[in-house]
DNA sequence: AAATAAAAGTCAAACAAGGTCAAAGGATGA
DNA sequence: TCATCCTTTGACCTTGTTTGACTTTTATTT
């Protein structure tokens, strides 16, 4: 399968990541853009769409001479916690539109606490994404 | 008696699939449309009647720019899931002894279904106990 | 301090997929 | 023949990517 620029960008970035000490790096846009051949404006794009809290990563820059993004690999702790705040934010807003009730609401929420217990905190990210895709998907 | 255009695509994809190493194939619905001469949304719909959770597998697709469409078939361990069908008794004899309403019932179980599909089949069991104790808990 | 240069950010347009849905067409069985 | 179910098609929708013109911020030079 062909993979878009995007994808490869994001990759050579993690690959870096991975290959750091403290799993953070920082990049300049300028230079990566011209490694992939591509306008700067593209790096902010993968950047925006794949280093998210919500995918585990934490990003600073600076502009200016001298400037840079410095991507973060968050720990699985604090990644898998973003995900399950959402997952909750979302079974209340459905609480709110009255299509679970208070009582199943609790229950949801008490299931996947408990059910995710001996999931390591890596894969509970994609759980809670899943679980939420499902109930939107059942919810509809 | 004369194949279906359906019949035909959905032939070919069973090859692809058996041919290839994971059990799954990742193509593009306008390459294969083109491939059959026929419109894209007809590879939808052989997708949709052909490949889905009953008859064992399992897609996952991306829009946009170099977007594609992955077919996994589900391996009997998967597919049969011994464990899950003791959760779903579980569920079942919540229903009878309405202590979840049919809607609740049907919600959590494609809840279990979908939300477990990343879940390494090692680990799954694991969690069908530790979400039918939590569903115990929460009920009694 | 002001001007300049060197970054990164924003945003919207153009493009590139796949998804949906309903209408029309065909096959099959009573 | 008629009803029903499966198939085929196409118009329109949603999502994801790429590009570039323009803006903002920061460091450096004058």
């Amino acid at each position: 399968m062909k993979k878009s620029l995007a994808d490869r960008i994001e990759q050579y970035i993690k690959v870096l990541i991975a290959r750091s000490e403290e799993n953070q790096i920082i990049i300049q846009r300028m230079e990566l853009a011209e490694t992939f051949c591509c306008v700067p404006s593209q790096v902010t794009y993968v950047i925006g769409t794949r280093f998210t809290e919500k995918t585990g990563y934490y990003t600073e820059s600076r502009r200016g001479g001298k400037g840079y993004i410095r991507i973060s690999l968050l720990d699985d702790e604090e990644a898998g916690d973003l995900w399950r705040n959402d997952l909750f934010i979302f079974i209340d807003s459905l609480l709110d539109a009255r299509i679970l009730s208070k009582n199943e609401g609790e229950m949801l929420k008490h299931l996947v606490i408990q059910s995710t217990r001996h999931i390591p905190a890596q894969q509970k990210r994609q759980f809670y994404e899943d679980f939420q895709r499902a109930l939107d998907e059942f919810t509809k």
